[in-house]
DNA sequence: TTGTACGCGTTATCAT
DNA sequence: ATGATAACGCGTACAA
């Protein structure tokens, strides 16, 4: 039960006052250079690190972001996870990591506790950027806030896929073969990426001149239960869809077994386009084309302005950065069946 | 700009000493009701939050630990993070999260790093349980630890699965179907993992009065790419295994397109057994067969055992907790093709 | 260039 | 039961 080493140990050691030693750790110039390396050695020689608890006290940052997500267990948020590490460990900040499970009152709870505990910022996937209560702590700024995927308005920092690119690619993909009857199914109705998506859809179809079916579009869930039931329902119409975009990792493995339940095959009988990319969709029979964008980029990016709007760097304008989205075809698409 | 609301703002407001505000936060039985109403009000009323930097400097813990993983991309670390976060987060406690990307400098380095950040203790899947400086700063006990998949000795405690059983399993029920060349594609030679399953393949010949051919054993590596470059010359021996398991969730995304380009199919060609489990597992044509194991209910486990270690409740004797396997039979199994 | 002394916001000890 | 006050370890203004 040693205790704890601290800056006048160093100080008696070296035969100076704990003054120098903090000056010496802090690489403050105006020591003479016998003196520095003198105490340097004793530093060395006890093994001294200063205490981040005291230091805290004294207003020195934490060096310390938190990540908020629905589950870490969504390959999308383990990726940024990777990413914004990779960053932040560069700069010497840690990352503390933490669930919503997708709901408001832990989010806003999160926040609260991530500040309590001196984060100096968050990067946070909101999951519903509607709810008021969040909006309004984000907004207030009591923690230097980046969005994920989301988008508040001017004045919150935010890093996102583009969407609409992705989702207007695809569908005029499926067009471009002869689709006419095109089925989505994705979630969080009313955030950023669902309205992209969905205006990425009604692009295609209107700049070709088709109309979209509201009874092909099913926008509640990320699951891939909600894609399973949703897929049996949507090959169960009377004029069921001949493709169908699935968007959100989950989804895939929803929607492959309600294909095969209802012995259908892909791409002769359903065509199919998922995103995000996926080991699954690479090697499931036939592989699945993707939308894919670089999560792990994400993340960074996200890291990056964080750390940028921590720095004080870009105070005035709001910073929104678009990562690519890019269609990679595989087997999972061919022209519609003519009808009988 | 507002200044923090501090235990002096609170006595000020409710017309007592700081002393008492103190015994209220901390739940002090020795103060009269109605004082105790009074400044309870004035907390509310002021919003204060004790300061963690001042409390860690009185020496109250920040509850906080550590994680360490080799890279949270593995879904099997995911789970793991998810599973500790629920019951951490239920004791108050939150989670930092960094990645060794296999290195032990970096595992060493993070080592101090949480340390000296104040965390109560660490999580950790240690990378090469052989090296030694690891090791010793594990065994050191600057730091509580948990590990996780590992094993040192009798002073650590550590949650793992049983993969003994789990290997022998499969093995005993390829046997069983009439396989006599069986490959084992795994990583982490020497570490325990490795040595239980290597001992679960070799148990399973042994009663059965079978021979382990080392050429059909590669035993270094967890990458896809090692499992497809390894399964291509598995399968280009001039006396090729007529089965394969594979032992570390990537590995299946890099045996499926070996076997495939060349040539051959699953069960009929060769039989296959993976773990863990995955959506691709389940979802591949045909489903393959998968030792199972509940990640999320490791990770679990280990943070309930750190919650008692930090408690002292388990100090005297070391806990080893396994999780138990289970072999699923999906249809990537068959009988070996009788040789021409 | 170096040293002394104060304050950060708590908790804990000692009086009262 | 309550109040005054001393630490905790560091950074820094100010004095020397």
């Amino acid at each position: 039960m040693t205790k704890r080493v601290t800056v006048h140990d160093v100080a008696r050691a070296a035969g100076v006052a704990i003054a120098t030693v903090s000056r010496v750790a802090n690489g403050v110039p105006t020591v003479a250079e016998d003196v520095r390396a003198r105490v340097q050695a004793a530093i060395d020689e006890l093994g001294w690190k200063p205490s981040m608890a005291a230091q805290s006290m004294r207003g020195v940052s934490a060096r310390m972001v938190g990540f908020i997500f629905s589950d870490i267990r969504n390959p999308i948020y383990s990726s940024m996870v990777k990413g914004a590490e990779s960053v932040l460990t560069e700069q010497g900040y840690m990352l503390m990591v933490a669930s919503s499970d997708g709901s408001s009152e832990r989010e806003l709870a999160l926040l609260d506790l991530f500040r309590q505990r001196g984060a100096d910022g968050v990067i946070f996937a909101v999951q519903d950027e509607s709810n008021s209560k969040v909006l309004a702590k984000v907004r207030s700024g009591s923690l230097p806030v980046v969005l994920l995927e989301r988008e508040l308005d001017a004045q919150v920092n935010a890093v996102g896929a583009d969407h609409l690119r992705g989702t207007r690619q695809a569908a005029e993909y499926l067009i471009s073969l002869g689709h006419r009857r095109i089925a989505m199914i994705t979630g969080g109705r009313g955030n950023r990426v669902a309205r992209d998506r969905l205006l990425g859809l009604q692009q295609a179809h209107e700049q070709a001149g088709l109309p979209v079916d509201p009874k092909l579009l099913r926008l509640d869930g990320f699951s891939a239960d909600y894609a399973y039931r949703e897929t049996q329902m949507l090959l169960g119409l009377s004029d069921p869809p001949t493709a169908i975009i699935g968007l959100g990792t989950p989804l895939l493995s929803g929607l492959l077994p309600a294909i095969r339940i209802n012995n259908l095959r892909v791409p002769e009988d359903v065509s199919l386009i998922v995103s995000n990319d996926s080991e699954l969709a690479q090697l499931a029979t036939p592989p699945v084309s993707v939308i894919r964008y670089d999560a792990h980029a994400l993340g960074d990016e996200a890291a990056r302005i964080l750390l940028r709007q921590l720095k004080g760097e870009i105070q005035p304008e709001r910073t929104r950065i678009q990562i690519p989205t890019e269609l990679v075809l595989r087997g999972s698409c061919a022209p519609p069946r003519t009808r009988r």
